[in-house]
DNA sequence: TAACACGTATTC
DNA sequence: GAATACGTGTTA
């Protein structure tokens, strides 16, 4: 809507948009402008200040009585969002563009990582703002909540994030202490370790080409669990938005598999034929496997449920994971998948893993 | 065509 | 064994 566009151009002197709605459905910056959903929208706002609700914010709770998955979801979920600064403090956990645009600057804000873009020096800090290694893991002083921020999912407001040069271990939020990060409540997230307990190993196996490795602990390396390692291009780190080539680090010093399917019962690291299907199965070969969550996907990345869809509802009738966290690729059908790389990536010999 | 129900695989 | 979630047939 081109008239939305230009109030929103005209309203603003630094880019931000002060007619909180307007703010809320674009996103200025993000190159494809895209325009969201503004239920879908809201909807996430509301499951992150939940999420926040019922771990480490002080928050008016309300929402965690109308939603007791979230809550509970919540209990154990671990701070993926470390201390404020990434999410309710400006930044909603799903960023700006991740939604619609699968890059990696999205993941990597999601996970703990600002997008390595032009940003030497935050943005204008708050007055009295300590230093980042000291707070990293602190509630922002001066967060209001989640989702009453208009300017949430700016890219460029992300004031108070540290600034993470591209380069080096700083790449990796070294400053993290990471049993911080990851003890405070004990124990990881399930869809976390769903997506990283997988002990195959489908570039190899056994870490023979560095991916798996067993020992070689996360914290050595300044890598705070959940935090998605994302191996660059052989050629001039050039950003490739591959979500298949995401990695991440977890409490039991294992990387995400790329390999989408993951088969947790037999030594055979990738899809393999399974005797058995479903009720309506075919039983005609691989293809018919259970198909895993991508783990990268934007409901995949979501971690609450929003506890009032259908499937939510449903619960125990139902047998299915909430809608906003059907994994995209779950939704197409099963044949229709295209597997791993782009035609654009030559899979594997464009990454590496760095350390 | 979306929602629902159910069988079943998977994970804890 | 319970909880979760995928696949698919049925239904509105």
């Amino acid at each position: 809507d081109h008239s939305v566009h230009s109030h929103s151009s005209t309203t603003t002197t630094n880019g931000h948009n002060h007619h909180g709605q307007c703010c809320a459905v674009t996103m200025d910056g993000c190159g494809l402008t895209p325009v969201l959903d503004y239920t879908a929208e809201m909807e996430r706002y509301r499951s992150f200040a939940n999420f926040y609700a019922k771990t480490n914010v002080n928050m008016n709770a309300v929402n965690s009585m109308n939603f007791p998955q979230s809550a509970k979801l919540a209990r154990i979920t671990p701070p993926m969002f470390p201390g404020g600064r990434l999410g309710v403090a400006g930044v909603t956990p799903w960023g700006c563009h991740d939604n619609v645009n699968m890059n990696i600057n999205a993941a990597a804000m999601l996970w703990g990582r600002k997008p390595p873009v032009h940003q030497a020096t935050p943005l204008a800090p708050p007055t009295t703002h300590p230093p980042p290694l000291a707070t990293h893991m602190q509630p922002h002083p001066h967060r209001t909540g989640g989702e009453g921020k208009q300017h949430g999912g700016h890219a460029s407001s992300s004031q108070g994030q540290e600034t993470h040069h591209h380069h080096g271990n700083n790449n990796f939020l070294s400053g993290y202490t990471t049993t911080d990060h990851m003890t405070k409540q004990g124990h990881t997230h399930q869809d976390m370790l769903s997506l990283s307990d997988r002990n195959s190993s489908c570039n190899g196996g056994g870490g023979a080409n560095g991916v798996n490795m067993p020992n070689f602990p996360a914290g050595m390396l300044g890598l705070p669990p959940g935090v998605i390692v994302m191996a660059m291009g052989s050629h001039n780190g050039v950003n490739i938005p591959d979500s298949s080539h995401f990695q991440m680090a977890t409490n039991h010093n294992q990387m995400l598999s790329d390999c989408h399917h993951a088969n947790q019962t037999n030594s055979s690291p990738c899809p393999s034929t399974s005797p058995g299907m479903t009720s309506g199965g075919q039983g005609s070969g691989a293809s018919k496997r259970k198909r895993k969550r991508c783990g990268v996907c934007a409901p995949c990345r979501r971690l609450i449920n929003c506890g009032v869809c259908s499937a939510c509802r449903n619960r125990k009738t139902g047998h299915q994971i909430c809608k906003f966290r059907k994994c995209d690729e779950l939704k197409k059908k099963a044949g229709s998948i295209q597997l791993e790389s782009p035609p654009s990536v030559p899979s594997g010999e464009a990454f590496r893993w760095f350390f």
